[in-house]
RNA sequence: GCCGAAGUGGUGGAAUGGCAGACGCGACGGACUCAAAAUCCGUUGGUAGCGAUACCGUGUGGGUUCAAGUCCCACCUUCGGCACCA
């Protein structure tokens, strides 16, 4: 078969029938299918997108065969660095470049045949996407959960500019190879720490991966304890954070982050220090990423001259500066029990201070540092505790006095929102001298994107050097004021663009309760694991955050998630350019089609596995389907050559085979175990050519329901294939409107099943076994086969197990 | 360092505690052909044997069980995430 033009022939069809939108009157049968949107920044669709798009789609094109309504909507990501790098190395305006990628992409996504609802495409670089990006951090504004505060960010001395995250590569600048500094910075931030408990609380109710789950989890970091106030010689109190109470007896030192505010103080108050004090704030702020990323980092601090008093015991405690403990968690403040923490140990050894244990290994001998749970000791009315006792007892004590109590910690942080970057959508905020910070009215957006902005790197926001833009009149006195000249990081386009699709062109509201409820959560999610911590989290966050605003009822986006795995090189590395180990699907489309190299990439790989590519698997596939084109051309022009009677064995077999290929496809699917649902096709394949060859009067009627058949079980995966052999077969509708084939469980029902007789554990014979028979009758039965009777020959039977169907097991002795 | 996942033939990969290796690829043998390709049929975990068969086999070492790739303990290797989070 000529793939290429039947694929283009179908692929013209369905885009006239429109049979792949999705329609509002089926809506109560709806299922929202959803892949992950691509993200522009190369030209074409590289092999990762494939095997997110192409098996996802024949999972959807099966659910639809199963009678939902489903959605499978797709769009572009289209704000981002990469385009903005690429026009910075090129002077290509990123509009520009981003415009042709996504229309090759939306050309290559056709050809792909995914019944995707190209009515309901969005990109989010357009102004009608991004004005309601805008809206949604307005809506965030008023609700309280996007503020601005000022904090460190990624600086490349080289660039002069600020770097996301993800641009710094083991601390160095992905362009230029700087280390990148860290600058304090004013940066819009959202709140999504308010959200932490019920981030976590959500993960219990939803159908995701565990490891994802656990990735988040352990992202957000619950850690639950006390807090401890010190007595601070200053008169201040020192607040510190701690999950070991029980410890508290042992502290030998209180320790701040070079940042905590009490610094200044504490310099004040004993200015003989002031200089080393002065130094060490210097050298921990100059210490870059690659520096803090080293495990080998040796311990650093230094003494302030000033003490704190011990909420329990009253002892002085020396205070000490030293960035091993981090301003951004806790309170910025640890209290150092040497005896029973590896960082304090390390730290007290090197600058010889005292080390008091206070907890005993429970039976056998305690080598400090010990950092496990044990027995009070040195605690004074606490001795003799366990752990989990004192820890309840000491925080109960702490609050009784006043001097501290329980506190939960997350490790999760805002998140930072403001990028100093050119494309993205401006954030909607306007600087004004009397009035501070004060939102776009809603009726002003979009605050538009200006084309015409230098967008080489030059200290500050692109934005910034464009007068036009930036200068505005307040909304609130109507005075001269300044646009924000900050962009909005793209995983805020990202993070409700699922809400979008439904009304892709509403343009009166970024979308409606009234559809959202009734479209959302999208039922099955699909897409890369590296998204765990970043835009899944922040699309729950915001979910969550627009369910208390009334503008939806449900609390979570994405009922299940699916992660497919990554296809590696040949070589068994990740792609890359630098590896030269890229495999293009363009090569193989060209050649085989996309029917093809989608089901190959169904079948040679574990969906959520992956693997390193390999060649000769596609070419197996190739064959399969020809062997299939051979069969059906056959059985179009078979006759009948038997009357339509009952079924005889042969076709009792292939009516099993079949049932069997249903029952196993149904549930392997539904698990995106397509490796599996295709060897059952396989076997189904084999067992019609084996009928085909070696039953010379058919029963036409059976036989033909058997290809039709074979042919709505092949339409999922190799949908354009499908079609053609439907309309061979004399068909004038589209297959992918017929039902899947029901399932007749009787069919599965065998007079005889093959046991495995085993001896002592050991197989010994197969035999088959009538279906009906009882646990005592099969072991009679066994009993008597010719290789089983002679081992059981003067010895008793002790116990028989008999498994239903699968194998008997004598213990003889 | 901490957390998690995975280790199965030559190879991609299958196996609700119940016949390990489904389904493919590759290889070998055969049919068709002047020949090749394509197609079709057969064999294919290892060792020993002409053979029936026997023994061994799911990273390593223990254990639980009538029965373990699957459950438990310890270890090795690879991959992923986090990384001074008090």
């Amino acid at each position: 078969m000529d793939m290429k033009s039947v694929e283009s022939k179908w692929q013209a069809k369905w885009e006239k029938s429109k049979q792949n939108y999705f329609n509002k009157k089926n809506i109560d049968k709806k299922l929202y299918v959803l892949e992950m949107f691509s993200y522009p920044s190369g030209a074409k669709l590289h092999v990762g997108h494939w095997y997110n798009y192409g098996p996802t789609d024949s999972y959807a094109r099966f659910k639809k065969m199963q009678g939902y309504e489903v959605f499978q909507p797709m769009g572009f990501d289209a704000f981002g660095l990469p385009a903005e790098n690429y026009a910075i190395k090129t002077g290509v305006h990123p509009k520009k470049s981003t415009e042709e990628n996504i229309a090759t992409m939306e050309q290559q996504l056709k050809n792909m045949g995914a019944m995707f609802d190209w009515s309901a495409e969005m990109i989010t670089c357009n102004e009608d996407y991004y004005k309601w990006t805008q809206w949604l951090f307005l809506q965030l504004y008023k609700k309280g959960l996007a503020y601005r505060k000022e904090a460190l960010v990624n600086w490349c001395p080289s660039c002069e500019t600020v770097l996301a995250n993800e641009q710094v590569i083991q601390g160095e600048c992905e362009r230029c190879n700087s280390v990148v500094l860290r600058k304090n910075m004013t940066q819009w931030f959202l709140k999504i720490t308010d959200y932490a408990e019920e981030l976590l609380d959500g993960l219990d109710t939803i159908d995701w991966p565990e490891k994802t789950k656990l990735m988040q989890k352990n992202w957000i970091g619950k850690s639950t304890g006390c807090e401890i106030y010190f007595e601070c010689e200053t008169g201040d109190t020192i607040t510190v954070f701690t999950t070991r109470p029980d410890t508290v007896f042992g502290v030998n030192y209180v320790v701040l982050a070079p940042e905590h505010p009490l610094v200044e103080k504490l310099k004040a108050a004993h200015p003989e220090n002031a200089e080393a004090i002065d130094a060490y704030v210097r050298y921990s702020a100059e210490a870059n990423d690659i520096d803090r990323l080293s495990t080998a980092r040796e311990k650093t601090g230094v003494f302030t001259g000033a003490y704190a008093t011990h909420p329990l015991t009253g002892k002085q405690v020396p205070i000490y500066l030293a960035d091993y403990v981090l301003y951004s968690y806790g309170t910025g403040a640890v209290m150092a029990v040497a005896a029973h923490d590896e960082r304090d140990f390390a730290f007290a050894t090197k600058y010889n201070l005292p080390i008091t244990q206070v907890i005993q290994k429970r039976g056998g001998e305690t080598v400090l540092p010990f950092c496990e749970d044990g027995i009070l000791v040195n605690s004074g009315e606490f001795d003799g505790l366990s752990g989990e006792e004192a820890r309840d007892a000491i925080a109960v004590h702490l609050t009784k006095i006043g001097k501290g109590g329980k506190k939960i910690n997350y490790r999760l942080r805002d998140w930072s929102v403001s990028r100093q970057r050119y494309w993205g959508a401006p954030i909607p905020m306007i600087h004004c001298e009397k009035c501070g910070a004060v939102p776009v009215p809603e009726k002003d957006l979009p605050v538009r994107l200006p084309d015409d902005v230098e967008f080489r790197p030059s200290g500050r926001s692109p934005l910034a050097g464009h007068e036009g833009f930036m200068n505005c009149t307040c909304p609130t006195c109507g005075g001269k004021a300044q646009r924000d000249p900050d962009t909005l990081d793209t995983f805020v386009c990202s993070s409700w663009y699922y809400l979008r699709y439904p009304e892709a062109n509403n343009s009166k509201a970024a979308f409606t309760k009234e559809v959202a409820d009734k479209m959302l959560p999208v039922d099955v999610y699909v897409g890369g694991s590296e998204h765990a911590c970043m835009h899944l989290l922040y699309a729950r966050f915001i979910t969550k955050a627009l369910r208390d605003m009334g503008y939806v009822s449900f609390d979570e986006p994405f009922k299940r998630l699916v992660h497919q795995g990554i296809i590696l090189g040949p070589d068994g590395n990740r792609m890359s350019k630098s590896r030269g180990n890229v495999v293009s699907p363009d090569k193989y489309i060209e050649e085989y089609g996309s029917d093809i190299f989608r089901m190959y990439l169904m079948f040679g790989f574990s969906y959520t596995e992956g693997g390193p590519w390999n060649d000769d698997g596609i070419k197996s596939i190739s064959k399969f389907l020809d062997r299939i084109e051979r069969l059906v051309v056959k059985a179009a022009e078979t006759k009948a050559t038997k009357a339509d009677t009952a079924m005889n064995a042969a076709e009792k077999e292939l009516d099993y085979v079949k049932n069997f290929a249903i029952k196993s496809i149904v549930r392997d699917v539904e698990a995106f175990s397509f490796n599996t649902s295709i060897a059952r096709l396989m076997e189904y394949v084999n067992a019609l050519q084996k009928y085909d060859a070696e039953v010379a009067e058919k029963n036409a009627t059976f036989y033909n329901d058997c290809i039709l058949d074979l042919i709505k079980m092949l339409a999922p995966f190799v949908p354009h294939f499908a079609e053609e052999l439907w309309e061979m077969m004399g068909k004038r509708t589209s297959v992918h409107e017929e039902e899947y084939p029901a399932l007749n469980e009787a069919a599965l029902v065998k007079s005889e099943v093959e046991y495995a007789v085993q001896v002592n554990s050991k197989i010994k014979a197969k035999m088959m076994i009538a279906e009906n028979l009882t646990a005592e009758e099969i072991q009679a039965q066994v009993s008597t086969h010719p290789e089983i009777a002679p081992l059981l020959e003067g010895k008793s039977v002790k116990k028989c197990i008999v498994v239903k169907g699968r194998l008997v097991n004598l213990i003889v002795g």
